[in-house]
Order: C-alpha cells, then sequence, then structure tokens
DNA sequence: TTATCATATTAGCTATAACTAATATGTGTG
DNA sequence: CACACATATTAGTTATAGCTAATATGATAA
C-alpha cells in the first residue's frame, strides 16, 4: 500500500487534463524537441507554450536541457512515457461510455 | 499505434485532477459506497460530492447503480481501478521532483 | 396520499487556470 | 560590444471550474 500526498497527486494529475499540455506531450513522446519546435508543431504563441512547459517541468512529467541557444524538452522518464502509453490503452477501452456521457460538472 | 480523440482523451485526464475527486475515488476504489456514505467520509456538502460524482460518471471512470433508496458508486471497471495503482507507482518514484519545483503555470 | 429521506439539478458567485501582449533574460555571433 | 535569436517571465484580462444555497426529483414507508 503506496502512501502519496493527496496535493502533490493532484498537481501531479491536473498537470495532464489540459489540451495543451496534452498536445506538448504527444509532441515530445518519442524524442525531445526544442522550444521553438514545440510552438511550430502545435501552431500556438511562444509565450503560452512556454509557460505551459514550465508547468509540467514543474510536476517533473517533462525535463529540460540546454544545449546552446536552444533547450530540449523530453519526458521526464520512462515511467511517464508508459503512463501515457497506459492513458491512451485505457481510454481505446472506454473512450465510447466517455463520449456518451454528457452529465458532469465540467 | 492507438489513435484516441483529443479532446475526449483531456476530459477524461481533467476528471482526476481535482482534490475531491481524487478522494472520491480513493473512497470508492476498493468498495461501492452510497452517495451519503462518501459525503461523510470526505466530510463535504451533498450538492458539491453530487456534482463532482456526476464528472466522474461522465467522464466513464466510476458507475452509479440504484438499489432501493440509495445509489451505489464504484470504478467503472478493472482498467480503472489499474490506472489508480499506476498513478500511486508513478508518484512513488517522482514525488520529490514534483514536490521540488514551483516553477509552474498552476 | 403524505411525509421523509437520498440524491440530483440549477443558478449565481468565487476562485483559479489559461491566454495575450509586452518585456526581460540569456546565449551565440558578427 | 552590439545585435539577433531562443526562451522565460510578468501583468492584466478572459474563460472556465468549483463552491454554496436553494430547489427539484425520485424512492420508500407510514
Amino acid at each position: 500500500m503506496i502512501q502519496i500526498d493527496l496535493d502533490l497527486k493532484v498537481k501531479f494529475l491536473r498537470a495532464f487534463g489540459d489540451k495543451t499540455r496534452v498536445q506538448i506531450l504527444e509532441c515530445i513522446k518519442y524524442e525531445e524537441k526544442t522550444v521553438s519546435q514545440i510552438v511550430d508543431s502545435l501552431d500556438g504563441n511562444q509565450s503560452n507554450i512556454s509557460q505551459h512547459l514550465a508547468c509540467l517541468r514543474g510536476c517533473g512529467i517533462i525535463e529540460g536541457r540546454q544545449e546552446g541557444k536552444y533547450v530540449y524538452y523530453g519526458l521526464r522518464n520512462q515511467q511517464i512515457k508508459e503512463l501515457l502509453g497506459t492513458f491512451d490503452h485505457v481510454l481505446s477501452q472506454i473512450q465510447d461510455d466517455v463520449a456518451c456521457c454528457e452529465n458532469h460538472i465540467s
């Protein structure tokens, strides 16, 4: 039985619940990318993406590495990558349920 | 390579990013409970908990079953239960990283 | 049927997350 | 050094999620 700090857990999980951040994660899932590459891929603005990157980094989900004038971002570790895979796997099984119900708070 | 609708995925993941909902999930992780039992456990108010239950239900994470005048809520299936386990497992490995960084958007 | 209890829903308010625009920092290059 | 480019940060605004209080629905039991 693992004991996890509740606030920490919520902070971590909340990071996955945003469209832009999910797109960033998909973008760097297989290889690290520079901020500009991510901005281009998502067709977003630099400031916004940078803030989301800071969020993901702050939650221990990604990490950045400076190389010359670029900063490369990638998934923090293998567990995170597997977690992303698990999301897709679980969702592929229940997505019809998620889609059909509109009866929710948010 | 699994293909998942992005909006659906975000909707699903967002459901896990709230303190009250995480507590509800922990509360019914091992056995289904009535709404009143959940309200008592969390020391929350009935309306609020009910709305969060609707959210979780709408996202395909839990399901409700009426029995007499009570409604019992439980995790929707085994995959969800495993997913909750995976969260704890991943977090137990990286929680120091999550804790140390404050540099994020939310 | 009326009363009671359990749960759901609604409306309005508050709090927080996300976006935009502007500016700052930091790194390499002429 | 000055300049250009990459990224980060900040302040202010907008959008959205969550809360509270009140009310509605739906089930059972007297």
